[in-house]
DNA sequence: GCCAACGTTGGC
DNA sequence: GCCAACGTTGGC
């Protein structure tokens, strides 16, 4: 089982919201690296639902994928906010995944807390300049989170 | 295939 | 609102 770590902006999609949907397609992925991550995920792995874009950022919860990726067909309709020109029925480069929800942490793990934890060094989140929104946690990085977010 | 310009992300 | 950093686009 695999660990990995998701953003969204809570404005858009929060971890109280897949809370009352209980579980929801995670799409709207655009970015080839972050997609080929989604690619690797496979039903039971866990993920650290983090807020990005809000005051202040950082892990709200836990979250577990329910599905294998799957051709996110947000892409190709033209009502949907993560619509891709470019993509098509037969070329969709897209991935989704299905999430479900595990735990809402009792109080968020700051970006600001992490970055003063030890054995964060590798995290994608914390390398300067990073905007990934898919990336992996190791096993190690995974138990330093959990001990002080649980 | 290079690279400048542009758009986006996301913390501050 | 600013801006650093990065990814993408498009002219050449």
């Amino acid at each position: 089982m695999a660990y990995w770590l998701m953003k969204s902006e809570p404005d858009t999609f929060s971890i109280s919201d897949l809370a009352r949907l209980e579980q929801a397609p995670w799409d709207g992925v655009r970015n080839y690296q972050a997609r080929n991550f989604m690619r690797e995920m496979r039903p039971g792995d866990e993920f650290l639902f983090y807020h990005s874009s809000c005051q202040p950022p950082g892990a709200a919860g836990i979250g577990r994928i329910i599905s294998e990726p799957y051709p996110d067909h947000t892409a190709i309709d033209p009502d949907s906010p993560y619509h891709d020109p470019k993509a098509t029925a037969e070329k969709l480069p897209w991935t989704a995944v299905d999430v479900a929800f595990v735990k809402k942490f009792p109080r968020l793990l700051t970006l600001s807390d992490m970055r003063s934890l030890n054995g964060l060094e590798g995290l994608a989140l914390l390398q300067r300049g990073s905007r990934l929104s898919v990336m992996p946690v190791t096993d190690q990085q995974w138990q330093v989170l959990l001990a002080v977010a649980s």
